[in-house]
DNA sequence: AACCCTTTGAAGGGG
DNA sequence: CCCCTTCAAAGGGTT
């Protein structure tokens, strides 16, 4: 795929949001927008099928997800529709532990409270400079369909981390390694810029931190014995810990050696797309909010939110995105995604095919959603 | 210990 | 081109 065309490509005008998909998203929420006003006078009724199904879905096995077949995207747009306070009632409508019942009857676990960060986010976003070709920098276009309940005077509240990010003088926070480094090392300031933002209005999303810093830029990711080499996060060993073991100094044959150094090869991990971003400065928020712990619900929850944001909202992830899969393209030029295939085994692969042939559902419902989502329109950035 | 769950998006491969 | 699969984060729960 010319990643470097979806990604932006640099200054041109490949420089655009994304990839088509998120404008699909964007299309996607749009439909969802007009489904929740069309559906509104028959919301009861859908409440009580999608109810129907969340049931069918416990009944069907733990394995039971959100994934049911023709529970896609009409599916969401029926949670937008019938309001987020109910949607949040239909999670996990047996299984809740009462902590996670607890959170969730909290209204505002599953209404507008994402706001105030993101608009944090946003407010973040313009306060770093943009690229160099700022001019050109693409802004996204205003949404067709602003959401009510977003109102634009709404002022949100800078927590003191953004804040601490967003003053022209940053104090370093006492422990914090990237901030500790003494020279950014990407001569762009679109990057650095932009990965200096990131760092703070993403102010836990250490990724993307420690990616702005990250040595590898300077030199390399990783490079053994270089002063200042800081294991990338996007680069994790097998075990899963940052014990990088650069040379092994055992009296093993060469081909134990070999083995060995081919099963400790660090794994490069997968630029976060705009939505994983997204969950990473949003998940403390939910997490102390709606005093819930699983990731299973509060990412339903950030699910729910994420469609609920505006356009202009959802562009700053993509932006942020992109930018995290230019960086990555430029870190490793030579990786692949495929990379990582197969080094996560996982046992709703059998699942899966047997759901294939039972005709029952996917294993994470992901797809169905797609392939029921409506014919994608004209790219809003791109023409 | 490893995987599941759950979400959306990106990417790659097969047909 | 479309569809499917896998992975990315996260952490409690499950096997």
């Amino acid at each position: 795929m010319p990643q470097l065309d979806s990604g932006g490509g640099g200054a041109g005008g490949g420089d655009d949001l994304g990839a088509p998909d998120e404008l699909l998203a964007f299309q996607d929420e749009g439909e969802e927008q007009d489904d929740k006003s069309r559906d509104s006078a028959a919301g009861p009724e859908r409440d009580l099928a999608e109810l129907k199904s969340s049931l069918v879905n416990e009944s069907e096995g733990a394995a039971g997800g959100a994934g049911v077949p023709g529970a896609g995207t009409g599916a969401r747009g029926e949670a937008e529709a019938l309001g987020r306070e109910h949607a949040s009632q239909r999670l996990f409508p047996d299984k809740l532990p009462e902590s996670l019942e607890d959170g969730l009857k909290a209204p505002e676990c599953a209404s507008g409270m994402y706001k105030d960060t993101v608009y944090s986010a946003f407010n973040l976003l313009m306060h770093y400079p943009p690229p160099s070709g700022a001019g050109q920098h693409p802004q996204p276009q205003p949404p067709l369909h602003n959401k009510a309940s977003q109102p634009a005077h709404s002022v949100p509240q800078l927590s003191p981390l953004y804040e601490h990010f967003s003053s022209p003088h940053p104090t370093p926070a006492p422990g914090d390694i990237s901030q500790k480094q003494v020279h950014r090392p990407l001569q762009t300031s679109d990057l650095s810029g932009f990965y200096s933002l990131t760092s703070g209005s993403m102010g836990q999303l250490p990724h993307t931190v420690s990616w702005f810093t990250h040595p590898s830029l300077m030199l390399g990711s990783g490079v053994p014995g270089h002063p200042a080499a800081i294991p990338h996060p996007a680069i994790v060993p097998p075990s899963g810990k940052q014990e990088l073991q650069p040379y092994d100094r055992s009296l093993k044959t060469q081909a134990e050696s070999k083995v060995e150094k081919e099963a400790k090869k660090p794994t490069i991990k997968k630029p976060l797309n705009a939505f994983m971003l997204y969950m990473k400065e949003m998940r403390a928020k939910v997490i102390a909010e709606c005093t819930l712990k699983e990731s299973a619900a509060i990412n339903q929850i950030l699910g729910r939110r994420w469609h609920a944001l505006s356009r202009e909202e959802q562009a700053k992830y993509y932006e942020l995105a992109r930018k995290e899969r230019q960086l990555h393209m430029q870190l490793y030029p030579g990786w692949s995604a495929r990379d990582n295939y197969g080094k996560k085994k996982r046992r709703s692969r059998e699942k899966h095919q047997e759901s294939n042939t039972g005709g029952k559902r996917n294993a994470f419902g992901t797809y169905p959603e797609k392939a029921a989502a409506p014919a994608p329109f004209l790219p809003m950035t791109v023409l």
